[in-house]
DNA sequence: TTAAGTGCAAAATCTTTGCAAATGT
DNA sequence: ACATTTGCAAAGATTTTGCACTTAA
């Protein structure tokens, strides 16, 4: 029942529940990998651009998504598993970049580090990986 | 000797000599932290804004300068410490951002990780951090 | 001298804002 | 019915491209 999903994770963040928010969702749930802006606009055509951006920034606040920055620029977008906070993300996870296919994935490490520093309080911690991915290091 | 400096590092990484460069990574060695795009424009003054662009993305290549990328968007050049060889950065070190004065850093810890995930292979590895830091923890 | 770097104008992107019309509750 | 969301137009901001002029080696 992915529709019945999709609205319940929209309504359980406090948003009411729309056509376009519906749509945009239903891809990050269906697809369950970070995309890009350019991506999901083809995906969810004719949303307008505009429309886009809101329900992005708003999915964000609400942490029903998150973004992922990379060093080369590229802005993505992918769902959040666990239950991040509104406004507050937190993942044990790592973003992966394949340098062969350039697919972008979230992985689950199980030596998720836990990094400390005297003197220092660390609340978030965010990690970029790139190497060579599963399916092409054959 | 800063001047002799400046220019070592410029010609060891195969770029001539020019004022504009040598400007630029002047106030990145003075200020040794990470900086925006706005704050150097306005040190570098009267620097033309693509010339700029095309220093900071030509010391990025080369391997003198990398790009920090935080999830709200920012985009920071920080002087690489290591040997980050052409087109290649690896650092030890992790960027840090106080959420309570906003300052941007990058931390050397002991514990950076080692991270691994069977089938993948992983190169780089880049950290953001965000929390308190030392001087606003107290 | 000549290959590389710079400045300017202008294009291409990306992101935000304001407001009237449409939609959700 | 009322508050929220959407689409459109337009502004701002960021980044890139082309080309003539200048500078470093």
């Amino acid at each position: 029942m992915l529709r019945l999903e999709i609205e319940n994770i929209i309504k359980s963040h406090g948003l009411s529940v729309t056509k376009s928010r519906k749509k945009v969702l239903k891809y990050f749930l269906k697809l369950n990998k970070p995309l890009d802006l350019k991506t999901i606009r083809s995906l969810v055509n004719p949303i307008d651009r505009v429309t886009l951006f809101r329900i992005l920034s708003c999915f964000e606040k609400k942490g029903i998504i998150h973004s992922i920055r990379l060093e080369n620029g590229q802005h993505l977008y992918a769902i959040c598993k666990e239950t991040c906070r509104d406004g507050q993300h937190s993942h044990q996870h790592i973003h992966f970049t394949c340098e062969s296919c350039d697919d972008v994935s979230c992985l689950s490490i199980d030596n998720f580090p836990n990094l400390s520093l005297t003197n220092y309080k660390f609340n978030n911690i965010n990690i970029n990986v790139s190497g060579v991915c599963q399916a092409c290091i054959f």
